[in-house]
DNA sequence: CTGAAAGCGCTAACAC
DNA sequence: GTGTTAGCGCTTTCAG
């Protein structure tokens, strides 16, 4: 027994005699509409599908039609809508991993701007496993979602990124890394911001500038990069000791900082390349009796919820996520219908904004070692 | 032009021609498989259904069905399932503040666990609004989801509250408190949870207590209750001034922190009702030249990302997040195509565990005032 | 301008 | 055991 609300029905065996009463007559169908507007049901359909205007149709019929609709409660039926191929209204997105810091004000922007577009948003995550990612996508497929809105790099999944590319679905990358030429993505600018990150620590002072990051994820190898680039512009030394390997956890960001506090030139700031890291950072040097920033100055990226209420409160890197989700659902569904036309090579690069705090002050007077 | 993936069509118009080739021969359908097969379409539906073994079948057809739609790679549509009242594999979630930075780790428990059974999330966040949360579960029903997560307390949201009851559909209330009579919950034993951070106090010497949280949020109130109660038991005076009002953020936490320390007898030990009070509590005494658990000791609850990396690392009560979130989509689909037995009162209830870090420590020696 | 009718992919009576 | 036959609620030709 799991036909649903079959309404005006006496209930012969199924619906438990005095249950639910308020929604017993069930939702109103099209069909009811029509019948209580005196017209066929696909005039209702006309009118109350979003090609308000494809078809011209009486002005006083459509009121009448609006209105009862309206004093109905009626809601369409997206199951219905689906299975003959029309839109949805549902946006897939596939997540990174759902447990990064940063991801949260992610998801709540998302939800909010899709819903904004009468979106819902089915969630799936990824999860680092391989397969997974595939298995994900396929569900969404299945589910006939408008589009589908990639969160964080997923380049790891390579398997995903060519399913993804033989579909008709809009398909969108929101920190992705701005690598991927195939998939139309959202990204912030990760070179300018890290340069003004860099020309930061450089206006203070400091000379030994190191970066903490996994080259692995999009966004962080190009923040890498473009440490690398900022140091060759100064005519300053690179050295790969300054760049240590580091999970993006708060595990990864104290190993490194001990890493490098066992330097015989230590840094005197470090550049983390997530505020996760950034904080690991802080907190492995406060463990070592270091201070912060007098004895080693330290930046994030992300601006997560509690970058600002660690000790000290974190200088970071702040972007501006709602524009840069609008922006990648503008994208997606913006143009009902129609596939994100794939002879624009669309782009997006959003610059982020230095929010000064203090994990960042001049280099201690006299530098350790040499 | 909206409509999928028509097949063996010459696409005399609407195909871009060259177009995606490898999937241009669209999803298979049921239809499909029992032609391939050679069997009636309905064959197909039975075996492919989840009653396998409600109408018997020839094993070796069973076999060949089988086999047919792996090597097609069939894939049952949710959209046609549902319409016809079937099970849609969807599951709702409304949450109630996305933000809040215990959540990240309940989405991920429930969206793993919801595909551990074959379903999808659909995510919508309440996000205060009152009326938002009823257009939301309104959004909800329409999709026909299987079932209905709320997570976090919704009871500010009567009108969703007294929706829900009038459905078909089971609904689960996660950390809503438990309070809620009339739908399943799924909480932490807050009660045995502050009791263990109170006697975890008091055997540490602490006599001054405070609790700072607001009393609004179903599990804060019983967190709230629960503190009262230990007091009492001990024949503890109860000072109205011990419990300051404060929003759950990290600023909540600062300003009932220095609102208490300005007290003429400051309270030696804080209990924060939450992670993020308690975060903000210690962030405030450290601004304030305080040392923690020096000269105050603090108490979260939750365990969030980022307890143990601030300073000093926090002292909390971790719930057991998978469990719970677990137990409660066993009781939402637990019992395929059922409504959730309403004669069982379903309030099931799990124990926290007290992580003891370095935020807790003894009271100092000579307290200050009286 | 509007109605009638077909059918999306699937499930569930009902026959045989 | 298996095939036939209706629809689920909606969109969309095709006729008026």
């Amino acid at each position: 027994m799991t036909r649903a609300n079959r309404r005006a029905h006496p209930s012969p065996d199924d619906t438990p005699p005095a249950a639910s009463a308020h929604v017993a007559a069930g939702v109103p169908t099209m069909r009811d509409v029509a019948r209580a507007t005196s017209v066929s049901q696909s005039t209702v359909s006309r009118i109350l599908s979003d090609a308000p205007t494809a078809i011209p149709i009486a002005a006083a019929t459509r009121e009448r039609v609006l209105e009862t609709a309206k004093r109905l409660g009626y809601r369409p039926n997206p199951l219905a809508r689906g299975l003959m191929g029309a839109r949805t209204m549902l946006l897939g997105a596939v997540i990174r991993d759902i447990t990064d810091p940063s991801f949260p004000a992610i998801i709540e922007a998302v939800t909010t701007e899709a819903i904004g577009h009468g979106y819902n948003v089915v969630l799936g995550h990824a999860q680092g496993k391989a397969g997974e990612a595939v298995e994900l996508w396929a569900i969404l497929e299945s589910r006939h979602c408008d589009a589908i809105l990639l969160l964080g790099d997923l380049s790891n999944q390579p398997a995903l990124i060519e399913g993804l590319q033989g579909t008709r679905e809009p398909v969108v990358a929101l920190w992705h890394g701005s690598r991927s030429t195939v998939i139309p993505t959202v990204n912030v600018n990760n070179r300018s911001a890290i340069t003004t990150v860099m020309a930061h620590l450089a206006a203070l002072g400091h000379r030994r500038i190191a970066f903490v990051g996994r080259r692995q994820l999009g966004d962080i190898v190009e923040r890498a990069e473009a440490y690398e680039a900022f140091l060759e512009r100064q005519g300053w030394q690179i050295r790969p000791e300054y760049m240590p390997d580091a999970v993006n956890e708060y595990e990864g960001g104290m190993e490194a900082l001990h890493r490098l506090m066992r330097l015989d030139e230590p840094p005197t700031a470090i550049v983390g390349a997530t505020d996760v890291l950034a904080i690991g950072l802080v907190h492995a040097a406060l463990q070592r009796g270091l201070r912060v920033p007098a004895d080693v100055s330290v930046t994030g990226f992300d601006d997560i919820p509690g970058a600002h209420v660690i000790m000290p409160p974190l200088t970071t890197m702040r972007m501006p996520v709602r524009a840069m989700v609008k922006a990648a659902i503008d994208i997606a569904i913006g143009s009902p219908g129609r596939q994100v036309d794939p002879a624009v090579d669309v782009h997006q690069v959003f610059e982020a904004e230095l929010v000064v705090r203090d994990s960042t002050g001049p280099p201690p007077e006299a530098g350790r070692g040499a």
